[in-house]
RNA sequence: GCCGAAGUGGCGGAAUAGGCAGACGCGCACGACUCAAAAUCGUGUUCCCUCCGGGAAUGAGGGUUCGAUUCCCUCCUUCGGCACCA
């Protein structure tokens, strides 16, 4: 089967856009809290209460239920809000946006609670920031291509995709017990040929600015998934597979790529982004840069050979250089002599994979090659070796070797007894060559070398360092070397010798060589009829009988797919923007809705892509940047990671150990409003902790409180409660008020949770005491519901609508204002330290100056106790918050 | 080895421009209601002592300060990332 042509697409090309990034900025930056002609001021909405159960039955379909039955009223109100498209999110010029993005699942077949922790709180997050006045955006997605799929399809003989989109329709019903406000309508799925597609023009434009290219070489390929690797995608000291565990081997083979080491130094930059600190530094040390200098040495033939060093202020003490066993030089510096020991050992180590080569002991081992080379700042003649601690990965694939100041080098030059010469002096201690037993890897003064000798080296790295700079700026007057930054980082290999995946579209002719797929083939159809998926090391493509068979779109010769598929995280590199416009046929998103919903404000998930997907996806950002398609440097201004959801003994959840906490059964017992609200509170959300099933009970048990606050008729009348019993009710609401909203913005969920429940406590006294009735309640129970909207979607409707008779919905009110007069105390509690001991409390008005606590505090008879007598030495008083009384 | 994050009751965790350590919840104990159980409600719950009252305590040790969970130094432990990267 060959490709089948959708409909041409028409405008493939996208514009430049339009909207100026200022005007952006300003719009997210600008109000925190509109007010709308739908939010009621709290001051008018006071009723009292006997009143509204009439209005409550002629508003509402259904009757009031005087029981908590979260089984009945959830999905009843998920219904309405889906009928009403209350969670629908279209472009408001009127509004500030707000993109909130969360990682989307990969279509596993259920929904673990890991899934719930890591979308209900940053919903409830999103639903606050929608009832501050914002606009809010809250898509969701299945990153649906990749390998369990192919797993499944060998076990179970089924198509990947059939098992992939049965896994997806059982999860979308599983998340819309959620009471998210996912809007549904955005929803993009990356296994659609209306996704990939736009996967594929991408691949297409990034080949052709020259950002993806076809190379051979020693690539990382996991035997037992039987596909290369990205760098990124191979973890540990063990170098083993991210996905199945297992070592991976280097293969060489022809592979795509993508130019991401083009990005290498702007992605080291993260200016203008609020990201956590774990995740820039676990960048940074990916990437790896590292500053020094490239310097010319040359064989005795006179071949240069370039090196890179982080210490050109050691050049002077290079005693041998080291080549990498694949280093082009090699066989040219050998001399006849030495060839048969240096072929043997070449051939070693290409039978040796890399873990067996970097790992195991570490020991040293090394060939002379009986050539020599000169060292071009003194003219020294020095020894070159061969060695396989060498890499031809990185840097040039030769070093110059300084045993007196590199640990490796010294190590080698031990066991192979070569010389050993201290060019920087530490202070107070005379360095031997020949006596020392370790590297001298620090400061100190240069010696033995030339014209720098005196000259002071210290612990910086790079031009910071006075000794490498002046070493630098000489070896750049003398033609000699010059300053040189290198990466750790690679490009990026995407191609993947699998099925489930985007099929890269290019074909290969013999007279015109590879070539992009026309604009108007897209998508390149991934085929239905194929019945073995084993991995074989090649594309399942490969062995369809048909569908590699192509026509070259230069020549129209017969011409030869790809049958290589491409990394899934290509996929996920750009599903933000396929949000955008999920079904716009004619380019990869909408101008329009880009330039209202980019950047992304708020973007959660979890941290184990750091150095995967959220190195990808800033990749991919700035490349589409470079082409025009996407503005500014960033797709994400805001990254906040959850921890872990761990099973009850404290291991990971997984299936296989049948330790996993499945959501449904809580939602079938609890609801969803107490898992989401237990989700919050039973840990710091960005550290996650141990699953505990008792610990539920607890949110369980407020949720009912809330409920029967709300329905229990000693809560529809009451008698006047005292003056002070109503100022303090308004002063605990508004006091939590300002807690909870500083705890959303914040992602601090779990004393959202603890402030509510405090204050039904408070609640719960007020009532006893008569507040019921009177406006103070009224303001009380309207605010208290619309803070527990966004952590508890349900109920909170339940209650408004149904209960307090209030305008449906819930979920588009206005965040209430907290009034600062009425969450100011009148009176404080002082305590009152004697010799840095808590003795006594005293109680003194708010207002109280300085002198007037010292006095009362003095006046404390417990305080004379304390003091026998004495006179105090010292008396502090640190402003409203405690006296300090020193003897 | 290098880089980062974190160590607080039986447990999850509160409290950091330095100022009452242990909020809130789980668990546990006792009590009320009940024939009983569940549910619910109430009380208590860091540890130690001579229990009126006092002492100790935020991984360990030291420092600054009237005062340190919070700041500084040294060390230990756990978790995460990198690792023969020149």
């Amino acid at each position: 089967m060959a490709t089948t042509k959708k409909k041409t697409a028409k405008k493939t090309t996208v514009k430049k856009k339009t909207a100026p990034k200022a005007k952006k900025t300003l719009k997210t930056m600008k109000i925190v809290a509109v007010k709308k002609k739908t939010a009621k001021p709290v001051s008018k909405a006071r009723k009292s209460a006997p009143a509204k159960s009439k209005r409550t039955e002629v508003r509402n379909p259904v009757a009031k239920d005087k029981s908590f039955n979260p089984q009945v009223f959830e999905p009843k109100w998920q219904a309405k809000w889906e009928a009403d498209k209350l969670y629908r999110a279209v472009i408001d010029e009127s509004k500030p946006k707000f993109y909130a993005l969360t990682m989307l699942p990969y279509p596993s077949g259920d929904l673990h609670i890991g899934h719930w922790y890591a979308m209900t709180p940053p919903d409830a997050r999103a639903r606050f920031k929608r009832m501050q006045g914002y606009n809010v955006m809250f898509p969701m997605g299945f990153d649906a291509f990749g390998l369990p799929a192919e797993g499944a399809a060998i076990k179970h003989n089924i198509h990947p995709k059939k098992w992939t989109y049965q896994n997806i329709e059982n999860m979308r019903r599983q998340m819309r017990t959620m009471g998210a406000m996912f809007d549904w309508e955005r929803e993009a799925v990356s296994s659609d040929p209306e996704y990939y597609k736009w996967t594929q023009w991408f691949f297409i434009q990034l080949y052709k600015h020259g950002l993806a290219y076809r190379k051979k070489q020693a690539v990382d390929w996991c035997p037992k998934d039987n596909t290369t690797l990205a760098r990124e995608q191979v973890k540990g000291e063990d170098r083993v597979c991210d996905r199945c565990g297992t070592p991976v081997i280097k293969k060489e083979l022809d592979q795509w790529f993508f130019k991401a080491t083009k990005y290498a130094d702007e992605l080291l930059h993260f200016d203008g982004i609020d990201w956590p600190e774990f995740i820039k530094v676990s960048q940074t040390n990916w990437i790896g840069r590292s500053e020094g200098a490239s310097v010319t040495f040359r064989t005795e033939a006179g071949d240069p050979i370039e090196i890179f060093t982080t210490r050109p202020d050691t050049l002077w003490g290079a005693t041998f250089m080291v080549f990498s066993p694949e280093h082009p030089l090699v066989d040219k510096v050998t001399t006849p002599e030495n060839a048969e020991a240096v072929s043997e050992y070449k051939a070693q180590a290409a039978k040796q994979t890399d873990i067996q080569r970097e790992a195991k002991d570490k020991e040293k081992t090394g060939v002379f090659t009986g050539g020599y080379a000169i060292n071009p700042v003194n003219g020294e003649r020095i020894p070159i070796w061969v060695a396989d601690y060498v890499l031809m990965s990185y840097g040039t694939g030769a070093i110059m070797a300084v045993p007196a100041h590199d640990e490796r080098d010294f190590e080698f030059a031990r066991k192979f007894g070569l010389k050993v010469i201290p060019v920087i002096q530490p202070e107070g201690v005379e360095l031997n060559g020949d006596t020392m037993e370790r590297a001298h890897e620090h400061e100190g003064v240069m010696i033995n070398s030339g014209p720098f000798n005196g000259t002071r080296a210290t612990n910086d790295k790079g031009m910071a360092n006075p000794a490498i700079k002046a070493v630098i700026e000489w070896l750049e007057q003398k033609g000699i070397g010059k300053r040189d930054v290198n990466y750790r980082y690679r490009d990026w290999l995407i191609s993947r010798q699998r099925f489930w995946g985007a099929p890269i579209p290019m074909v290969y002719c013999e007279t015109h060589g590879w070539n992009p797929v026309p604009d108007d083939q897209l998508p390149v159809l991934l085929p239905d009829d194929i019945d073995e998926w084993k991995p074989t090391g090649e594309s399942p493509l490969k062995f369809h009988p048909t569908w590699k068979n192509a026509t070259c779109p230069i020549g129209g010769e017969p011409a030869i797919r790809e049958t290589d598929t491409m990394d899934t995280f290509m996929c996920s590199s750009w599903y933000h923007l396929r949000y955008l416009s999920p079904h716009d046929d004619n380019a990869p998103f909408d101008d329009a809705e880009y330039n209202y919903w980019m950047p992304v404000d708020t973007y959660t998930g979890g941290s184990e892509h750091a150095n995967m997907h959220l190195l990808y996806f800033r990749f991919f950002h700035k490349a589409l940047r470079d082409m025009g398609i996407t503005e500014g440097n960033e797709p994400v201004m805001q990254l906040r990671n959850q921890g872990m959801v761990l099973a009850e003994d404290n291991s990971k959840m997984s299936k296989s150990r049948g330790n996993v906490v499945a959501p449904d059964v809580l939602v079938k017992k609890y609801g969803a409003d107490t898992v989401r609200a237990y989700l919050m509170f039973f840990a710091r959300w960005q550290q996650g902790a141990p699953w505990d099933s008792h610990g539920i009970e607890g949110t369980a048990r407020w949720m009912r409180r809330v409920w029967t606050l709300f329905t229990d008729p000693a809560s529809l009348s009451g008698t006047a409660a005292s003056a002070d019993v109503k100022k303090d009710l308004r002063r605990r609401v508004h006091q939590t008020l300002k807690r909870v909203t500083h705890d959303f913005e914040n992602f601090e969920f779990n004393t959202i949770i603890s402030s509510l429940m405090e204050l039904l406590n408070e609640m719960y006294k007020a009532r006893e005491a008569g507040a019921v009735g009177t406006p103070e309640w009224a303001e009380a129970t309207e605010i208290y519901l619309k803070m527990m909207a966004p952590v508890a979607p349900h109920i909170t409707e339940e209650l408004w609508s149904n209960h307090l008779g209030k305008p449906y919905s819930i979920h588009q009110q206005m965040w209430p204002q907290v009034d600062e007069a009425a969450a100011r105390e009148d009176s404080i509690e002082i305590p009152v330290q004697v010799n840095g001991k808590v003795r006594d409390r005293i109680v003194v008005p708010v207002d109280a100056s300085e002198d007037e606590i010292r006095k009362a505090a003095l006046a404390s008879e417990i305080v004379q106790k304390y003091l026998e007598g004495r006179e105090p030495r010292k008396v502090i008083v640190a402003h409203g918050k405690l006296v300090s009384v020193v003897v």
